[in-house]
DNA sequence: TTGAAAGCGCTAACAC
DNA sequence: GTGTTAGCGCTTTCAA
């Protein structure tokens, strides 16, 4: 029959045959404590040990369907955006014992779909960063495990995001506050539901502040993304730049200086996310911080209290604040706009 | 009985009564294609999509123990340098028809034990992308399941590595061409096999080369490591600086420069890797591009052929060769070091 | 407290 | 070609 292809490892049939009890008995020692004998659980265990015993998790699944592992599902592994948001995701599981995979899928929404469906069955949960999978696609998927996403919102599917309309916010009065009119906003994806909703909340944000502001794009989230933006940027140029993500800001920052544009002499330059690298870039880039680690953390908090069968029909996405950290990409206009600086609250 | 928590799903069973035929027959005609009449495989095929029938992968890979996953585990994914690896790994699995998934230890050696043993027997194989185990514990592994390591040479355990050697060799020799005759080597963590490689490596070339080769560290192998490994490095300071790998470097430029001491004028720095973001750090980085997408294709491809059963004790490691990549942090030391540019070999 | 036995869903030997 | 049946290794009633 179908042994294992090496040596067959030892059973719990081979314990109970040393012990000289039931292989059910072997079972109870092995997981519930108390339910057997001191004496015997003990021998049990000794045998265990001695004959190097370990539990088959496959057959230890089979019967309750739960792994004790779930898997999150990163948009694009590369993108260093996600680094908190993994490790966040990592202590929140780990605090509850549960085992956290990693899948990266490359931007590509056919790869997602294919592990979400490959993995089903054998996790307990999803956890979804920046899915790029259409709402339908994934209510299916929520419909089968517990799942959560985050940076994106899918009725019905609990969510956690930064706070991207305040956000905006922040960055729309950082420029007024150093006399910016005109400012172009940079698109990325647009299957992003962070790229829609940035873009509409910057919109709003401008509106109130007296400015005017454009969009250009769709582009890569990428530095290379960001670099082929800066050559659709100059003409006319803006006197601010917000970029969809501090890729593509960064990206973007190199093609303006390629072009011979000076950041932020000529035109200012605010990225979101705050990823490593965008404080070692020249210059150092303002940037709009989100919440990642706590994207990751409450995202799978939510997520293992759903397994652990919290009702899965949420109220609303959990909105984490988002934070604007000021560096060298901003600065006030040139003269020639005509602003005084500071006119924006003071 | 263990039902399943939610509404419990279709199995073969369920599709074979629908169908009127035997259980293994539903079996048969969805998994050996040709071994059903074409007319019973297709009325049974039409019954399982009807009835959304998807079969439990834990059922299916209890009699195998196989399951079609390898995982890749990192030693620390935020480190960008195994983005390449990442993406190559994936590339050489989805090609074979495994499912990769990701496991990040964040230079826990504890952790990575863990994973390795929550794992060992859910996947058909490891790969560890710069391990930070023992040799011993490393092997204890191999033992039970297909295993290859990259970046990372343990005995009797198949790996595949980059050729540090001839990569310090060009170092140093575009170092010497520049004219440097001091240089400091910035070193990483001492568990890390390949900082222990490099180290040895430079210092033969160094000598060979007519170079005087100091060492530094360890450090942390991040930027913080780098920064603070800058005020070490200023006395004396050299005229050239090889570091551990690219964060290391960049840090290090960071410190360097917050000291008030300017690169390469001061002096050159060199990284390894060429992670992203090497190029976009000021001044960009001169760095030791590691074969870094090959690692993981050559990695994995052989994982799954050892898993295919081809013979687990192989020769000896694959070694890759490495690029130097001259950018803008190296530049001949200043007149008072009295060596001429460009002495090297030319 | 412990044992016997059924069953989780699927595969594969062995008949017919 | 297709059905019967015996597991894969573990958990969990149900009795004793």
């Amino acid at each position: 029959m179908g042994k294992r292809n090496g040596e067959s490892l030892p059973t719990i049939y081979d314990v109970a045959r040393e012990c000289g009890v039931a292989p059910s008995t072997v079972s109870r020692a092995l997981s519930q404590p108390g339910r057997v004998s001191a004496k015997t659980s003990e021998r049990i265990h000794e045998v265990a040990a001695r004959l190097g015993y370990q539990a088959n998790p496959l057959a230890k699944y089979l019967p309750t369907g739960r792994t004790g592992t779930i898997v999150l599902i990163v948009s694009d592994i590369t993108n260093p955006v996600y680094f908190p948001v993994i490790r966040g995701a990592e202590s929140a599981a780990a605090a509850a014992e549960y085992t956290l995979v990693l899948s990266d899928v490359g931007e590509s929404p056919e790869r997602e779909r294919e592990v979400m469906e490959k993995l089903v069955r054998t996790v307990d949960g999803f956890a979804l960063a920046t899915s790029r999978l259409t709402d339908a696609a994934i209510r299916a998927v929520a419909r089968r495990r517990p799942m959560v996403t985050m940076n994106r919102v899918t009725q019905q599917v609990p969510s956690v995001v930064p706070d991207n309309g305040q956000g905006m916010r922040y960055a729309g009065e950082h420029l007024a506050e150093l006399g910016h009119r005109r400012v172009t906003y940079v698109s990325g994806p647009p299957t992003s539901w962070a790229n829609t909703v940035r873009w509409r909340a910057l919109r709003a944000a401008g509106e109130q502040l007296g400015m005017t502001i454009r969009r250009i794009g769709p582009y890569a989230p990428t530095v290379a993304g960001g670099w082929a933006a800066a050559a659709d940027l100059v003409s006319p140029l803006p006197t601010a730049v917000i970029a969809y993500n501090d890729l593509l800001a960064i990206g973007a920052m190199q093609g303006l200086h390629d072009l011979g544009v000076k950041v932020p002499d000529d035109v200012s330059v605010i990225g979101c996310d705050n990823i490593l690298g965008s404080d070692w870039c020249t210059p150092a880039l303002t940037t709009l911080a989100a919440p990642l680690r706590e994207l990751g953390t409450r995202g799978v908090q939510h997520l293992i209290a759903m397994i652990n069968g919290a009702d899965a029909r949420p109220r609303r996405p959990l909105v984490l604040p988002s934070q604007l950290i000021v560096r060298e990409s901003t600065a006030p206009p040139r003269d020639e706009d005509g602003d005084r600086p500071g006119s924006g609250r003071e």
